[in-house]
DNA sequence: GCACGTATCTACCGGTTGGTAGACGCCTGC
DNA sequence: GCAGGCGTCTACCAACCGGTAGATACGTGC
């Protein structure tokens, strides 16, 4: 098939897959027909399917962290216009591949281990944006409240929207390009109403 | 065992097992196990495991819709008053079972189908609900935007709160009485002033 | 030419899955 | 006492799961 190495197109596959369906709904062998490759090769790049899960919840984080933080170097120094650039940033890789931040919100559901092993990798840019928003409100330029609170809501509401795509649509919203910017737009005006001090 | 009907029990327990591990990840066995019984008594009150889940599924909305309902009617006729109560009346059996928003939220990765089938059964609710959020933003008593995507905010804030334990955990959050408390408070003074016109 | 490492394959294994067939006990009406 | 429905059971099945073993093709260095 293509030119890229079969272990990224393993990776990539199983990010859809595992994001879109749930890890348990995806055998190993739903991977590897999409790659076009037999389940034996899969395992041979990970030893085994608990490998591939970390791999790829580390790849997503990775990718993730590497957009906000680019938004965050790229933003100004308004906290308000940062979440806002992060929000942007972030929308864009998003709904381009719902499975992202899908298979983020299954790893609730996975082995303690898996969850810790995501934990490790994002604690130090938790930590960080705590303590952003800790001295923002201290300093007045946010509305006062439990940061951890504040960022999991902004979480929460981010990844609702990315991801419930199929209930947003009994609710009468169809996405088109138009409609795209329009919800990130609504999103903005949210949290920022919610957000402003 | 006890004296509810072994059909009650089946449900009470997929419920639970569906909403905390996902649809995939329980297996006929592990209901049966909980309910003290064979798989196939299981099979003999549902003729299969898509009639179990969607049993489950108009259960679940069934009982969410009836909370909503009763915290509408007991509400006063601020819209931002009714939106609080309504987080207060969901809040209290979503953290006694948190598998009631898992399972919902876990409809977008099943069949087309059971998609369809809760859709059908939530729509007269959702578009109560919109034409509602349209009347009172016509009168200037909420914020103005569209009212299909501010229903999908809310629900995606207290959804992502209700369900998202583990990674709150990550954030630096432990679930006690008082915490509890805590962030159904944040939750709705973050709702109160996203809406406030 | 040949040994070696790499990447993939076919063939298979034990365990688990959702689902079927049929027997067993238990209550109830007659 | 017994016929029949009801609820649960044991026994089984084909399909599928993750994972192992071993063969095959294809370089590449010597």
């Amino acid at each position: 098939m293509g030119s890229t190495p079969t272990r990224e197109r393993i990776l990539d596959a199983a990010l859809d897959l595992f994001g879109s369906r749930g890890v348990d709904a995806v055998s190993l062998d739903d991977i590897a027909a999409v790659v076009g490759v037999r389940k034996q090769s899969v395992l041979y790049w990970f030893a085994s399917k608990a490998e591939l899960v970390d791999a790829v919840l580390d790849r997503a984080a990775f990718e993730l962290v590497a957009v906000m933080d680019a938004a965050i170097r790229a933003s100004g120094p308004d906290p308000l216009d940062r979440v806002d650039s992060i929000v942007c940033a972030v929308f864009r890789p998003v709904v381009r591949r719902p499975a992202l931040l899908g298979l983020i919100r299954e790893v609730g559901r996975l082995d303690p281990h898996h969850v810790r092993h995501l934990a490790d990798r994002l604690a130090p840019h938790i930590a960080d944006a705590r303590a952003y928003l800790e001295q923002q409100m201290a300093c007045g330029s946010l509305r006062k409240g439990d940061p951890g609170l504040i960022a999991a809501m902004v979480y929460a509401t981010v990844t609702g929207i990315g991801t419930d795509r199929q209930l947003l649509d009994t609710v009468g919203w169809v996405p088109d390009a138009a409609g795209l910017r329009h919800l990130r737009d609504q999103l903005r005006a949210f949290l920022r109403a919610a957000l402003a001090p």
